[in-house]
DNA sequence: TGGCCAACCGACCGAACGGTCAGGCACCTT
DNA sequence: AAGGTGCCTGACCGTTCGGTCGGTTGGCCA
């Protein structure tokens, strides 16, 4: 708590609550007040435990920036397996991940879009910048070790895995609109279909 | 004007501020009173024009879905071209178009942003729908009269596409901050390899 | 010349906003 | 028993919101 207050049952309630409504509504659309008969309490409450409505969704914002951060010990040291199967794990891991919290994932994409660079860096510390890494060392790792092409940026692919899951994440009902879609609400085919394209191209016959 | 009036200069200076204040705030984050300040009109001109705040912005949407879906004809019959050159182009070609526009792409990215059904549905017959099937079309034509793969779904490699443009147009700044990232102002150069890791894959020694 | 109507404005309305404040209540320390 | 402290509330504040209204202007047609 950013106030002078501890955490208490009605503040998790309050916070659990603004993360609910935030993500759905976005922050101008959201009244404290709305926050206050979600979570039960009465409005002063929320002054209580924090001292604005930007206090509170810079802490929710936070706390969503955490859980989005917290894949990445789960992927520490498997170094000894093939960069292709550590690819295709993490991007599904990824997906999965995004797709547990929708609503966090939801705060963290509004915020990170066409933000101004100095959230925008905020942002890239905080939650992208691991996994982008991450990412980024699974490719060069094939570069170097693998047979992988060597003209490709790294930070180009990563960015496109990236791109792939946030487009599945953030527009996922527009694909289900799109004529032909089949995999809207199948994460892993996407996933491995998305690896298996970016592995092999799409000129190859299988 | 879907009032009883019609258009007018000065109603052409509340939609443009309107599209730039909304694209840029958010619509609940702007006021009326914003929007007839940057006009340079009073509050009541702004309800002469429109019945409402919602009105307003539902024309204003209106347009932008316009200016989006207008690339099409540009494309229309060069089928005797390579599938691959298409392809390319039309990459290009639809990430020149969101950057060139960058408030009206953002109030559309901004309404797709997991939409409800209804209007994802609406969004899809007005903008996505076309250069989605467009993009379809191409994957096909590769896959029939080319050496493209067969057993990769068109409608996922256009999803692909769609989401590389979609990302480095909604994120660009996020993607500036990122380590190694040098194509964050250079779209062409992002296009081109974006199509490169598409068509031969990453595996295969270029 | 007179009537009409769209374009436009200043002033105003009730409602909702973010935020404040004095005080009640439960619990702890002395 | 007394005082202090943190949690919590209902009532209230000034401001801003979307929207309305009465009225003025200026061009057009009879």
């Amino acid at each position: 708590m950013p106030e002078h207050t501890g955490p208490t049952e009605a503040s998790e309630r309050i916070v659990a609550a603004a993360k609910r409504l935030f993500a759905r509504e976005g922050y101008s659309s959201v009244s404290i007040r709305d926050i206050a008969e979600a979570a039960e309490v009465s409005k002063a409450n929320v002054f209580h435990h924090f001292a604005s409505k930007e206090e509170l969704y810079v802490e929710t914002l936070r706390r969503c920036c955490e859980s989005a951060r917290s894949l990445i010990q789960a992927f520490a040291e498997d170094a000894g397996r093939e960069p292709a199967e550590q690819l295709r794990d993490f991007v599904r891991a990824d997906l999965h991940r995004a797709l547990d919290d929708p609503d966090a994932t939801r705060l963290v994409l509004t915020e990170a879009f066409d933000a101004n660079p100095c959230r925008a860096r905020t942002l890239v510390n905080e939650v992208f910048g691991a996994d982008f890494q991450r990412m980024t060392e699974i490719f060069s790792r094939g570069q170097h070790t693998g047979s992988w092409r060597r003209d490709a940026s790294p930070a180009l692919m990563a960015s496109l895995m990236l791109a792939a899951n946030t487009f599945y994440t953030a527009h996922r009902e527009v694909l289900r609109q799109l004529p032909g879609v089949d995999f809207a609400d199948d994460p892993d085919q996407y996933a491995d279909h998305v690896v298996d394209i970016l592995l092999d191209g799409i000129q190859k016959e299988a």
